[in-house]
DNA sequence: CTGAAAGCGCTTACAG
DNA sequence: CTGAAAGCGCTTACAG
């Protein structure tokens, strides 16, 4: 592969074709106001006429490099049924523009990242900040993350260390709110199909469960909670199984939107009508969730604010100035149809 | 802004720490056989120790520049209901790593594609190639990606000139697939909600949607065809006025499923039944549209292959293989509760 | 207001 | 097997 320049006009052609040094070429393109009128004139004339624009690889090595901030991520799936990847692509990107500093998608999975530290990934990529999300609690860069001085944003994801910000919704409090609208609907037999174990958030709107019941002093049965890992099948094998042994349950509140289809087509398949026989809670709002089963009602999450909170503090960091180590974003409660008044 | 180096480690500190000559590290890191087994394993050790990878901006400016294709689409919408954006996004994302070469997402609009042009951001960008998406024929940048030597691939968009390929479904024939479907059903009286007038896909979905009347020896009615601008909103209206004036339509088909939605809402708003006195079928299959009014029955896309085979495309034409001007994917004809036989 | 020169962190002939 | 040197396309002190 040689290098013949490829035909790509550069500073110099520019500076060639009107006559004068590249040095001005360069002021007169960065804004740089020693430069009379009349040059950067015939320049700018120049480069609209010779469809010149300066490398940004180039000029990051001259000493302007665009700050840039990445979404890093975990392994892109099939189907983004949450719609979480493509808000926060959204909101980041929005806040880049905002900011004037570049977006990047970065996927990353075990693999990569066993090749690549993620040191190594900020360096080579040339990253300012990153906005992370969707990393496992074991994968390597989740503690290469925290122990990094590169500025993150976590969503969802516990943050600690120096230039840290966790971004997230008060998991607790929105999971006690939604259990409450249940014991307010007169149920007090209440299951829950959670997420995956080792997940953070599960642990926390655990809790919100909990404390709903214990401050409505309905006395908490440890067997009435069951992990359906987030996933559709293991929340419907799940939902089987925890009204097989207990029917006397009314109500069913799912830490995710799509858990709540696994559970409300597991009842539906068991003859329980939903919502008459039992009332259906889920998380998340995600866009299916206003049409299926006539809506589920749910807690709504807004993604394209976690991406741009998220974008949001990592500029800050940049800037100095302080950030929390916590920032907490609202959450809604949505009442479609899978929630009614316990007729039992 | 001084320029510190910023306590990032260059490729200069390995050399110094390992105690050979930075020839020699860059050596070792690209695989170049010639350098000793010995001082190479120093090499790749020094290098995980401190934590180095070398600048690709740098390495670009060097001589060696990862390629990297961008998708360049329009706007962000708040919601990508169809679920394109993410898959192509996904897909192109995939053939990427597969090609190794990077992925870049490149949003545009009209105000900065008079900014800059398409050429320009190019050379801005370093790019080797572009998926492209979501351009309106109006849009400078459209005749700027024809006239321009840059590999493109193009979503849906026509496509002519050097190195360009049109990613596409064979619109015709889905239509008129569709169409038939619903004509075996026993309807004659079919009307359809078509997107923006001046979008390529809604003239040849109307054909399909004429040659299948055509072939059936149906009369065509020119005015059961309405523009609903691929928006529900419009399709609404569309809708309502079509049959208030047309109430013998039996069947509507709809060029996009976010428009049937619409469709259906005025049907029965209307008071009319869905499949019962009115038939809709969509196009698409956006991931709502099988929770919607007990499945739509609808033409089934698949943007992660439409985001792979752009990338494919994109690749070929970098490595001077040929590759046709247009690439038809294959669609699917996907049944399911909307439509139903003639009842009148 | 303008230009020659150094430097950014790499890669790669070229010479040894 | 190894290193000194040129060059990639920029930016920015510095000197005039």
């Amino acid at each position: 592969m040689k290098k013949t320049n490829s035909g790509k006009v550069s500073i110099r052609d520019v500076a060639r074709e009107v006559g004068v040094s590249i040095t001005t070429v360069s002021r007169a393109l960065n804004g740089y106001s020693d430069v009379s009128e009349k040059t950067k004139k015939k320049i700018l004339e120049a480069v609209q006429r010779m469809d010149y624009a300066p490398d940004a690889n180039a000029r990051s090595m001259g000493g302007k490099p665009e700050p840039t901030i990445a979404l890093l991520t975990s392994e892109l799936k099939e189907r983004d049924e949450n719609g979480f990847v493509y808000g926060m692509i959204n909101g980041l990107f929005q806040q880049c523009s905002a900011f004037g500093c570049e977006f990047m998608l970065l996927v990353t999975n075990v693999v990569k990242q066993e090749k690549l530290s993620f040191l190594q990934l900020c360096k080579k990529k040339n990253l300012s900040g990153v906005v992370v999300t969707g990393l496992r609690t074991g994968d390597p860069y989740y503690k290469e993350v925290m122990n990094s001085d590169i500025p993150c944003a976590l969503i969802d994801i516990k943050a600690s260390g120096k230039y840290k910000c966790n971004i997230t919704i008060d998991n607790v409090s929105a999971s006690q709110k939604a259990v409450e609208y249940l014991i307010g609907l007169g149920h007090k037999k209440i299951g829950m199909i959670n997420g995956q174990k080792i997940a953070e958030v599960s642990g926390e709107r655990y809790s919100g469960y909990v404390s709903a019941l214990l401050n409505a002093k309905i006395p908490l049965h440890l067997d009435y909670m069951r992990y359906g890992d987030f996933v559709e099948d293991t929340a419907f094998a799940q939902t089987k199984t925890l009204l097989e042994k207990h029917p006397e349950i009314t109500a069913l509140f799912c830490a995710s939107d799509v858990m709540a289809i696994g559970a409300i087509q597991a009842l539906e398949e068991m003859g329980l009508r939903v919502p008459e026989d039992v009332s259906v809670l889920g998380f998340d709002d995600i866009p299916i969730a206003k049409y299926v089963y006539k809506g589920i009602t749910t807690v709504r999450q807004f993604p394209i604010a976690m991406g741009r909170a998220g974008g949001e503090a990592v500029c800050r960091m940049l800037n100095g100035e302080p950030v929390e180590s916590e920032l907490q974003l609202p959450y809604e409660l949505v009442v479609r149809g899978t929630t009614a008044e316990c007729g039992r």
